[in-house]
DNA sequence: TTATCATTGTAACATATTGATACAATATAA
DNA sequence: TTATATTGTATCAATATGTTACAATGATAA
C-alpha cells in the first residue's frame, strides 16, 4: 500500500478517485501531560502536513479515512470522527504539491487532477499513544508525533484544520467523554486529570474532577499502582464502556 | 437564475462546477410551535427532496451554500451552518435523477456529469418562518414548509441528513443559542418556551426555563405584547447579540 | 361593574451540582 | 524512623436547577 501515492502521480485523470474531495486526519496522541499531532514531512521539501488521502470510488468516506488511518498509525478500530468539510476556494494552491512532486522527479501536466481544486473533509482521530507506530511511506521521510505547543509551519491551510478540529475535542470532551481514547488501557485519576487540562488548557480542581468522575460510573478502579514516586500510590482505573 | 438546473442537465460534463460535490440544505423555520422544514417538489414525479445544489468553480462552499439558500427563501444573513458531510457509496442511486430528467423529457449519457457518485455536504439553516418566501425553481413544482412531524417520503438519504440536522441543533441549542434565528425579532418568554421543547421534544419548567434565559443578559424586555387572550399580557422581548 | 378565568412574572424553598478547604492515609527517600 | 509529596475523601460554601406557590393582570361573561 505504499504505492498509493504512486498510483496517484501517474495517473493524470485520478481514475479510480473521487474527483475533487480529499481527506486530512488530526491524529491526536498524549504523553507526559502534552498533547500530541502526527504529522508528515514531504522528501526533499521541509514541508509539514497532516495525513490525508483519497478515497476510493468504491469505498465509503468513513472507510477511506479509517485506511488513512491504518497506514499511518497501524491501528485499527480507532476513535474516528468526521468534524468539518474545508471548500474554500483560497484552499486551492498547487504550489506546495508542484514541490512535492518536483522534489520526486516528477512534473506533472497542469490539468493533473491532483492540481485541481480540493475540498478537504477533516477527521480526527484519539490514539493510544503507546501503541500507535508512525510509519513513514514512500512520499514522506519522517511521520512523527509532535507537541501542540511546539509546531512547524504547516502546509497549505493544515493550521487552520489543525485548530478546528482542536476547538472541535475541547467542546465535545465532557460530552462525549473522548478523552478516555487518548489514554492507555490503565491510568491513574491524575493521568486523566492532566489529560483534560491539557486538552481544555486550564487547571480543573482536584477534588471536585474526581468526584466527578467517579459519579459518572463508567470507571472501574483496578489495583494500586506502584510508582517510583515518594508519596502515597494512586489507584488504576479503567474506562467501562457503556454496555 | 432559474436557470441553474437548465444549465447542470444541457452541461454533460459540469463544466463551471466542482464535480462530485453537492449540498443539502436543512432549512428549519416554526411557526405555532411545530417545526418546519423546506422541501421541493419534483415536477411529474413526486419525489421530495431537500434543497440543494452544487459549488461553482470560482466560490468558496459556504458561499454557495448562501447562494442555494438565497434562491428557495428569498433571505440574505441567514444563520447558516454547515454539520456534516455524507460520503456513503451507498448515496449513489442514480434512479431518481433519472426519473426527475425524464419526467422534463431529458435523457442523459450514462457518463453524464449528474449521474456520477456524489458526496454531499449539509447545511442547516435556521429562519425567521414569518419572513421566509419559499420559491419553487423551474424544476420543481413547489416549495413548501412541512412540519417534521408530518413529513413525506424523501429522496435518496435525505431523511439520514435532515435526522443528523435535527440531532445537530438539539445539541447545540443551549450552547449556541441558536434558537432565537427561528423566532421573530419580538417574541414572549412563552414563545421562546415552546420553541425550546419541540426542539428538544421535552417539556421545560417555566419557572427555570424564565429564569434561567433572563440571567444569560441577552434578552431585552421590550413592551406588554396586548393578545387576544384571557389572561394577563406577556412582556415582548428582543434578543441582544453580543457586542 | 364585577366576578371569573387563564396565564404571566417572580418569590421562596428544596435539591443537586460544583468550588474550596482540610485532613488522614501512604509509598518512597533519607 | 522521620520527612515529604501526593492521593482519596469528607466537609462546608457557593451556585445552579427543580418545585411549589401566589399575586398581578387582561380578557370574557355575568
Amino acid at each position: 500500500m505504499d504505492q498509493e501515492f504512486k498510483k496517484q502521480e501517474t495517473n493524470p485523470t485520478g481514475t479510480g478517485y473521487l474527483p475533487g474531495i480529499a481527506i486530512d486526519a488530526v491524529i491526536f496522541g498524549f504523553h507526559k501531560n502534552e498533547l500530541k499531532v502526527l504529522l508528515l514531512t514531504y522528501k526533499n521539501t521541509g514541508f509539514f502536513a497532516l495525513p490525508g488521502g483519497f478515497v476510493h470510488e468504491d469505498e465509503d468516506m468513513n472507510q477511506a479515512a479509517r485506511r488513512i488511518l491504518l497506514h499511518r498509525t497501524g491501528l485499527k478500530d480507532i476513535f474516528l470522527e468526521q468534524f468539518y468539510t474545508f471548500g474554500d476556494k483560497s484552499r486551492h494552491d498547487t504550489e506546495p504539491l508542484k514541490k512535492i512532486m518536483a522534489a520526486r522527479g516528477f512534473f506533472p501536466g497542469d490539468n493533473h487532477w491532483l492540481l485541481s481544486r480540493f475540498v478537504s473533509v477533516g477527521y480526527y482521530a484519539l490514539v493510544d499513544f503507546t501503541k500507535a507506530l508512525p510509519t513513514p511511506d514512500s512520499i514522506s521521510d519522517s511521520c512523527e508525533w509532535f507537541n501542540l505547543t511546539d509546531l512547524p509551519r504547516l502546509m497549505q491551510d493544515h493550521e487552520h484544520i489543525l485548530a478546528k478540529a482542536l476547538q472541535t475535542i475541547q467542546q465535545d470532551l465532557d460530552h462525549k467523554l473522548i478523552g478516555f481514547n487518548l489514554l492507555p488501557q490503565q491510568f491513574t485519576m491524575g493521568e486523566l486529570q492532566g489529560l483534560y487540562e491539557t486538552i481544555l488548557n486550564k487547571k480543573l480542581i482536584r477534588a471536585a474532577f474526581q468526584r466527578k468522575m467517579l459519579g459518572l460510573g463508567i470507571l472501574e478502579r483496578i489495583a494500586k499502582k506502584w510508582t517510583g514516586g515518594a508519596h502515597k500510590a494512586p489507584y488504576l482505573y479503567r474506562f467501562i464502556p457503556v454496555t
